[in-house]
DNA sequence: TAATGCCTCCCTATTTTGGGGGAGGGTGAA
DNA sequence: TTCACCCTCCCCCAAAATAGGGAGGCATTA
């Protein structure tokens, strides 16, 4: 790779407390000459964690609205497998305008490329170049890194599941092929009996599978518990 | 980048037919001498598509025999973020020696390199490289080409992704927001008299926009429309 | 061998959902 | 303004799911 990011990408490994990766991101940002490098994700159950370079009052505020649930980075990036060029998102919306308006008011520039990361038991995870820039001058920084950009992202990323392994090592609740059929069946849409038919076996014996898939995958009930198998990734619809 | 992958990359945009895409497993095996490439996934709807150079017959007695639900393989990559070297994968079953032996019969190489590949709506892939080698041959091989397989697989999802869209162009459907934190709070495991009291409204209400949010759905009950809330991306966790 | 986990079937009772109806007031866009 | 869509509330009743409790057979494995 002729990249400027051959040694920061050697670097990665040596990344060892949330303190260096704070600081990996910000070597990133300068060495690229961004204003923001901002890795950060969303864990199954639903705790975050992220790095990166914005200014505390932005990611407060962020957090304090809850833009996350309209945030249309968050939403394309959610939707697709590519990378995202926020320039190709939709902002037609007021809330949209408003919140890019803010943003920018808060230091955030108006160029940004979003790479999303998706890892095994629904983790998802958002890897963010920002900059204000002309829309030629950034797709040319675009089509200079995106490719290394990917595998910063994925190491970033390899480096997040490693802090989490070591603090929240949370077994993946192993279902029996019968309790899986069960539950995916039932994400399907059909009803016990109509699943309990399509298994060739009883709707009481079904009823069993349910049960016992609920209590392994700590769930409230049947809605919760497909809910919980599908963000895990334990079934695919 | 300085790759003998680069020229192959830039013509992966102009893939245009499955065959074409088969032509592409077949290139890349002969530009980097191996025995195999193969690309293939499971969609949302778990449909399944694939290309690649296995033989027929290989793939024929992988599918007949349903191995996709014990290849170690298959097993790492679902647990994994990161690429997996098949040689660090636990073959210690009785099943899974069994399985080796055979694949190697079937004209496998007995090296191989996953990379596990995730898109929206649970979409999963697996992009193989594969050879007969030396331990020591083949970690060099990974070395110098580990990082640009990722991309190339990611390129190959790209393509795969773009088929689908033109198959099966679904429209994401669009929920109210008060929809969207009713379906959410299901999600979460909460009855219709919790969800209603979190939202400070009567459960009849709270009924409305579940029902709402169903035919929106085009899902046939309350689990069903949480499902495809989830999977479809519309709401997170 | 004993233990564990899986698959299959059954019971009763209560709670929760689902499928139909309605109604009124609000906001935003054409 | 009219139209569409969103938010809120109410009725009834049938159907489905849930929470407990059982039981026996068949693998694998420790």
């Amino acid at each position: 790779m002729k990249s400027t990011l051959e040694n920061f990408l050697e670097a990665i490994p040596q990344v060892n407390t949330l303190e260096h990766f704070q600081a990996a991101t910000e070597e990133l940002r300068d060495k690229l000459g961004l204003e923001h490098v901002v890795y950060h994700w969303v864990n199954s159950v639903g705790e975050r964690f992220g790095a990166g370079t914005y200014s505390s009052e932005w990611v407060d505020r962020y957090l304090e609205k809850d833009y996350l649930r309209m945030d249309p980075v968050i939403f394309g990036c959610f939707q697709r497998f590519t990378p995202v060029n926020w320039k190709q998102l939709d902002w037609s919306t007021k809330a949209a305008k408003a919140f890019l308006v803010e943003a920018i008011d808060f230091g955030v520039g108006n160029q940004g490329y979003t790479i999303p990361i998706r890892g095994p038991h629904g983790q998802f995870a958002l890897f963010t170049v920002n900059n204000t820039a002309s829309d030629a001058d950034w797709e040319a920084f675009i089509d200079a890194y995106g490719r290394d950009l990917i595998i910063v992202g994925h190491e970033f990323n390899k480096k997040a599941l490693e802090f989490e392994a070591g603090d929240t090592a949370l077994p993946t609740p192993s279902l029996s092929p019968r309790e899986l059929m069960a539950i995916s069946y039932l994400a399907k849409g059909l009803s016990r009996a109509q699943a309990a038919q399509e298994m060739g076996i009883s709707e009481h014996t079904l009823r069993v599978y349910i049960e016992a898939a609920r209590h392994k995958l700590g769930a409230l009930n049947t809605t919760h518990a497909v809910a919980r198998a599908l963000s895990t990734g334990v079934i695919i619809v």
